[in-house]
DNA sequence: TTACATTTGTCATTATTTGACAAGTCAACA
DNA sequence: TGTTGACTTGTCAAATAATGACAAATGTAA
């Protein structure tokens, strides 16, 4: 179902030889929903992205692109001017950090 | 409060020396809303892009850039990450496009 | 003051997302 | 073939967010 950051968060889980069931609850969450997260049914909030990097042993940094490229990717994704959009986003971002 | 989208709406309104009480109707809105929306407090409804376009003689595509924009631009704007995040969607999106 | 355009604030309604649970599939294997 | 364990899917009430409608406020010009 198309989520960079739950192939990810798979990945990762599987490479440590975790199961949902023990990752689970660490989000406090049921093993249901990290499913769907990991299949980007569902999204995870965004305060638990760190969460979830430390439990997995990646760099939140990483897991935080990937999960912000997915909510991006959500808004774009069936739209013709997705790449005009994203690059006057790009420029507002651009200019905003200029005034910093 | 940073709409592209609505700064361009508000300037092509003023341009065909329109009020809000004359452009809100044809939206079947109030004037209220419509001028959140031109403060980009609120958003118009993604369907509602092409009407106002016609009403302010602009092209649907422009506007439908610069809505969409808007919407990335919501996502990311306080995240450090921003543009790593826009990248990898713009990855995402043309992987997606040489696809079709 | 009055008139008019725009803005702001509030709040009930509506829409969307989430959490929780039950039931399902699938593979391994006794 | 029946059981177990991991994962998936579907449903639905509850929580959260967005919207519509309205009243009141602000600003400005006559």
């Amino acid at each position: 179902m198309n989520s960079q950051f739950g192939e990810k968060i798979r990945t990762l889980r599987e490479k440590q030889h975790l199961y949902l069931r023990q990752v689970a609850p660490l989000l406090e969450m049921d093993t249901a929903q990290l499913s769907k997260i990991e299949k980007g049914i569902r999204q995870l909030k965004r305060e638990q992205v760190p969460i979830i990097a430390e439990i997995l042993k990646a760099t939140s940094d990483e897991l935080m692109t990937l999960w912000l490229a997915d909510q991006i990717y959500a808004v774009v994704k069936d739209e013709k001017l997705a790449n005009e959009a994203m690059q006057v986003a790009e420029n507002n971002i651009n200019v905003k950090n200029r005034k910093k």
